[in-house]
Parts: structure tokens; sequence; C-alpha cells
DNA sequence: CACAATGAGGATCCATCGGTAATCTAACAA
DNA sequence: TTGTTAGATTACCGATGGATCCTCATTGTG
């Protein structure tokens, strides 16, 4: 019923290996080698990205995929939208479709409250946070592939949620 | 990647119609034929519940299932963890096989805080807080089957959640 | 004991998700 | 134009979750 498929978790290592919009192309398999994903699986998840705006593909002679937003203005929230969609938001916990705010279940309240929770800090990490994590292996995969080191700090900004 | 499935929902509406321990049994027949939930689904569903020991349930004459435990001591957690179990609390939201708390990725530690937030909540919700709702169809259906009616109060305790 | 009531359990079906492989097609270079 | 390098597309496989049907096993009643 929750989202965070494990094809989200695919989409967050894929675009922590990509460059900024107008930056230089990466390869598909560059980044299946790289991370595990495998590559025809991949491939058709960075399609998916595409047609929701979040990378740029391009085929042929110097193709590859680039951001297509700068990675600061790329949250978390954008990427589960986009891979597992929206309808998770408003199904009742109870499963009852006649549930909604005029006719709301036992658990309405308490539900929404809960998903708002985690909404708010699904929207509170975006690419760049992850980039500014020290992590060797991404770092090396740059380096190898002549990208951009996006920056230098450490840990993911902390976070308050409140019901 | 994360639980609350639609059978934790088929949990949650089969098991308010249940009597507390002691009380009379109900029979799996009506809680489908009240709550929609398929028959045989719902069999099993209570069978899953049994073994895990929150209803007790008897064949034969005067048979049925009742509570193992008194509602205000069945929480959401207990529903989510019989049905969906907890390895969903353990896995790395990347995917990483290797990330835990000596080597975390980059969003572990965003991640647990999260996980554990929605779980705080899950906990504080019982079967007995859900009763305390006021609900027609649930309690035309206790009086129709002999059943006590557990309360009289309105809406679940307001929680807050913080990380 | 025989019968009826009632949960337990097996076989099977269908949709979805993760995954694989082969082929098609756009982009560029020589 | 021809060939190569990419991503795009299609078909298909296997596991899992929800669901159905039919039969088995247990419990109490007369």
């Amino acid at each position: 019923m929750l989202p965070l498929s494990q094809t989200t978790g695919y989409a967050l290592r894929a675009m922590r290996c990509l460059q900024e919009p107008g930056g230089h192309p990466v390869l598909v398999e560059s980044v299946a080698d790289y991370t595990g994903i495998p590559r025809s699986y991949l491939s058709k998840l960075v399609h998916k990205l595409a047609k929701k705006g979040l990378v740029t593909a391009r085929r042929g002679h110097h193709g590859g995929v680039v951001l297509a937003r700068p990675a600061a203005e790329i949250t978390l929230e954008d990427l589960s939208n986009a891979i597992d969609g929206v309808a998770w938001q408003n199904r009742c916990l109870l499963g009852l479709s006649g549930c909604s705010g005029e006719t709301p279940c036992v658990l309405h309240t308490f539900w929404q409250e809960t998903l708002a929770a985690i909404l708010i800090r699904l929207r509170s990490v975006t690419l760049a946070d992850m980039a500014r994590h020290h992590d060797p292996g991404v770092e090396r995969f740059r380096a190898d592939h002549g990208l951009s080191d996006p920056a230098g700090q450490r840990h993911v900004q902390k976070q308050v949620v409140r019901a």
C-alpha cells in the first residue's frame, strides 16, 4: 500500500551518477555497471524518468543521460511520484472505497496525518543533499567519467517532522 | 517496500467485529458478509492471525473467532507485523544489501528516522481506540450478533509524532 | 454413532513487479 | 550513404499477493 519500491531505490542510485543540466551525458551502461542495476531494467527506468521530465536522454554517438533539472530541485518525493505514482496517498487504510473527507473511516484523520508526515520528509531531501554526503564510490565514478564534483560537505540536512 | 498491505486493512476491518477474550465467537462467514471481504481469503487471514496469537479460532458447532487479547492491547503495529512482517523495517531505502549501522548509506539515518516515526504512530492506535469511534455499521453488526458494545466515546486519540 | 456446522488447507487463477533478451531506431561520424 | 553507437521498444519469464473453489478435518448435537 505504501510506495518507495525497489525501483525507486534504483532511480535514486542511478540519478546520483548523473550531471546537472548542460553537463556531460553518462551512458546507461556505465550507470548499470557501477550501480549493479540490471542494464535493460535501468534502460526502461531511465525512459520513464525522461517521460516524467526528470532526466534527458539522447541516443546515438555521444548520447547518454543528463539531469533535466538542477539536482537541488529534485526531491525524493519527485522520484517517488514519478515511479510509484500518487495513488497510494489517497487510498483508505482500511481499503474502503467510500472513505473520503466527507465520509471518513475510523482511521481517516490518523492516516492522512501519517501520510502528510511522510511526504514532508520525502520533500525535504534532494539529489544535491545526497551528493553533499561523502561517498568514495560515487566520487570515483564521477572522476572516472570526467564529471564535476558537486560539493564537499557531509551529511544530509537534519529534518524535524511534526504531525 | 513499505507495508500496510490491503490484507492488513482486511485484518483491521475484521478484528473490529470480534469480541474480547472469553466473549462469544463470531463466524468467519458473518464477518465476511458484513465487511465484504471474500470468505475464503478471510478464512486464511484469520488462520494467520491465530498463528500469530492475535485471535483464537474454534471449529465445529458453536465455533468461530474471538480476540486472543484485550482490544486495548492490540495495536496497529501488531497487525502490521503479523501480516506484513518486519523485514521492511530493516531494508535500505537504496536497496543496498551492505547498508547497516556501521556502514550506512547516504540516506540511512534519514530513513531510519522516518521508519521510527511511522512505527510510533502505528503503535499508538489500538483496536479499542477504533471501537471508541462512533460507527453505525459496526454497532449494528454487534447488535445483530448479540455482542457487547465496547464504549461510547468518539474519535481516535490525537497523536503527536516527532522525528 | 451419524450428522451438521465450521474452520483449515490445497489447487488454481490473475495482475503486478522485477528482470532478461532480442530487436528496432535515432544520432552522429567517416 | 553507410556504419556504429547509443537509447527505445517489444516479448517474455518468474515470483508474489490477492482471490476463488473445492475438499478435508474437527467439534458439538441428537
